[in-house]
DNA sequence: CGCGGAGTTGAAACGTCTCAATTGTAGTGG
DNA sequence: CCACTACAATTGAGACGTTTCAACTCCGCG
């Protein structure tokens, strides 16, 4: 499915608008009106899809834009003074990266395709001058960055608090509950993202993040072939992540 | 000082315009032209100080401020689904606590007092309605929730690749360098927090914080005394931070 | 004076990391 | 089609750093 090139009826068709887009119930469009859907279309840019690898942006460009996932997986990672990454979020279809790069007026974190990925640029000046105009726009990306705060905060209380199993779990289920808005699977699904970074995500090894999965697997909590995970008791999992329910 | 009362010269003092007030080159003005801070003033509410232990906002309360710290200092905390606390952040004068109430409408976080301080109200919609006015204040809005941001990810890349020495160090660079912003010493101050709250924040027990304490005086990086810090060495310290110079 | 909270220090326990060996898988070329 | 390589993932054993538990000190305050 993530090989098929652009077609009409392909995720990565680069010609759908935002009206006719099956993600705008998720995506930006949700807080606007048919009419206004036409003008957010009009600054929308849409390219060509990003092979897995491939970088949207770098930290340290300048900040130009935010972008909304359509198709595909998207990591942002931060460099460490000393060199090493830090995987700061995975960002799923119908939701928005870029914006950390407001702050400074350039990217601070870069922010590379997991595998082929579609994205829709909105240039973040004309949303702007567009969030002038629509007072709901304007509501609804201050109601975006708050999320992605929170979402980092809960990140932060769960490096802080939590155990290699909770943290993988609450990752699993993180990720079961935004397919599930999506109309996907929520118990089986296949893990865009390697181990390697999954545990920098989670500020684990690669070694133990496969432990946990190993562990959970025993349980018959998981079922794990490579990236393919079916989860086949949740309620398990959901105590497995005790704190967190992302 | 921190328990004088409000008088015409005290820090706490509620009479205080955002023109007069001696944080409006780091605080929100910073974006406005003369006359735009009249506007900004006119929404802003400022009450009687909070005193130590009091709240400014609980989580799950209905979101309808954002408060700029003028005085004292406010660590926001989250409370996790087993009942712990997360401390999220320390926010001193001059810096804007509560954007992470927009997402859902509600506080996510709760705020407390460390020591006597004095808040300025924002209430939210009626900076929205401003915003909507004043281009710059929109954009300096946006920019303040991405700062919040990337500080949040920075603080996620400090619990996850981060030692203990690390942890500590940055948080006390951190903190210097705020203070120098206003004006302050950057190598002699008081911290606001208890070792509780420095090892909540940082992902540590009270044990290892006061041990990384000690070890910095043995190596003669700092002078404690309490809560009273002297930087010894700040650039041992650098090298102890390693990674994030805050 | 004695109490309680905050902080410090020590010794042992614990969980994750590190290092190393091994397996499995996808891709490449003979 | 199979051998070969390179990479991702798994598994084990020991090392390491932080936590846990406990005792103790210090200081403010009734």
């Amino acid at each position: 499915m993530t090989k098929t090139i652009a077609s009409s009826r392909c995720h990565h068709n680069p010609q759908v608008s935002c009206g006719d887009c099956r993600l705008n119930a998720i995506c930006l469009p949700i807080s606007l009106h048919i009419t206004d859907i036409d003008k957010l279309d009009e600054i929308i840019q849409r390219g060509r899809p990003l092979q897995k690898g491939e970088f949207l942006y770098r930290a340290g460009e300048p900040f130009q834009s935010v972008y909304a996932i359509r198709s595909g997986t998207i990591k942002s990672i931060r460099v460490t003074n000393d060199g090493l990454e830090q995987v700061t979020g995975f960002y799923l279809p119908g939701e928005i990266v870029g914006m950390d790069g407001l702050a400074q007026n350039q990217y601070s974190n870069s922010a590379m395709a997991l595998e082929t990925s579609a994205v829709c640029e909105i240039p973040f000046t004309r949303l702007e001058e567009l969030s002038l105009q629509i007072p709901s726009l304007q509501r609804h990306f201050f109601q975006l960055m708050s999320k992605e705060i929170t979402e980092d905060q809960q990140l932060i209380t769960l490096l802080s608090k939590n155990s290699a199993e909770e943290r993988v779990a609450s990752l699993l289920l993180s990720i079961s509950t935004r397919n599930a808005n999506r109309q996907l699977s929520a118990l089986e699904f296949r893990l865009p993202m390697s181990r390697a970074d999954i545990g920098n995500y989670l500020g684990l090894t690669i070694e133990t993040v496969s432990r946990v999965f190993s562990r959970f697997q025993k349980q018959d909590i998981l079922s794990v072939d490579k990236k393919e995970i079916s989860i086949l008791d949740i309620d398990a999992l959901r105590t497995a992540a005790n704190a967190v329910t992302c």
